[in-house]
DNA sequence: TGACTCATGTAAGGCGTTACATGATTTT
DNA sequence: AAAATCATGTAACGCCTTACATGAGTCA
């Protein structure tokens, strides 16, 4: 069997950027990385367990808001750089919406019409989303990171537009199937 | 726990287009789902023995090329109108490339670009990829599911074409990262 | 005080892949 | 006859989510 997680890449390179708890951290997973990566408690915390086993990751405790943050050491710098640079994996495509869109003929061109107006929707929604994170970024102050973040979100913003307009060339062409159909 | 599962669905939808074996099942899903839906043997078998244990698919015995094949008997037909009217459910994302260049400024600028052009060579080849499965449909007789089957061939064109048009801004951007740090 | 958020974990179990075993049929 | 492909299945195991348990701090 071969490894093949990444959540460490991900907890680690968040805490590269800046040191937070293991709740904070999904919250950020969640909130900027949500649209290409997801992360939930149960892989989190044994993980973060894992790394401070291994001496990458370690419980901040000094200063005055020290309550509960890990912090990624010199060592976990290292091993971060080192997992980065190898092969990036992808999950198994697995969309239900062209699944469904596949085998229109048998759900109907109505039924058609929903999915893809929810996926219309849906692009709308992620188009206002990514205009907020663009924003929080800019917000910031300036940093060496915001530039690899933005690169993330236009990828975001691209597909997001692609969709909206294979959604109106595709909703075109479920009027020709159903007018081919009548005739 | 939910049940999420929509293994019933490709395998279903895939034996209401063409009876067809098992094995015959995976390739097709691999060859023309293969951009947005993935199927193993070890999800496939199972899955047709609870569906023919069900009543929707039976084994296929008359005829001269009665050689294995399943069919999809007429309640299975039903069982798959209501499925596919089920809202639609898709993979949690796991896009790895992203979540590399998302911590670029630890991978470096060097090693962004590798991904970058790694995935503009993706995109490339999955663009003659939908050429070919477009002529492939086309060069069958007409049918009343190949309009349906375009319009998923559409999707990956027009977020292949997405992707492409990224890089060629992201490999500019990081130019601009890498001429900023040398000032 | 009660509700809400923050915070850390664990247990159960579904989902899905990989690898293996086995044999028939077809091709070289 | 050997090699490749077709065909059906199972076993083991990794990955990941959901749900639950527990408690501290904050705020109305």
């Amino acid at each position: 069997m071969v490894f093949k997680q990444q959540t460490d890449v991900a907890v680690l390179g968040a805490l590269s950027v800046e040191p937070m708890s293991g709740y904070a951290l999904r919250h950020a997973i969640r909130g900027v990385l949500g649209h290409f990566w997801s992360e939930s408690f149960g892989q989190i915390y044994p993980t973060l367990a894992q790394l401070r086993a291994d001496g990458f990751v370690e419980r901040a405790r000094e200063g005055p808001d020290s309550k509960s943050k890990f912090t990624i050491t010199a060592r976990g710098l290292v091993r971060l750089q080192t997992r980065l640079s190898e092969p990036a994996q992808s999950a198994q495509p697995r969309n239900g919406t062209l699944l469904r869109l596949f085998f229109g003929r048998r759900l109907g061109v109505d039924g058609c019409r929903l999915l893809l107006e929810d996926a219309r929707s849906a692009a709308v929604q992620q188009l206002h989303e990514f205009d907020t994170i663009r924003r929080e970024i800019q917000s910031e102050g300036p940093s060496d990171d915001h530039p690899f973040f933005l690169i993330t979100v236009s990828a975001g913003e691209h597909t997001a537009r692609a969709t909206m307009s294979w959604v109106e060339e595709s909703l075109r062409e479920l009027d020709r199937i159903e007018s081919d159909h009548d005739r």
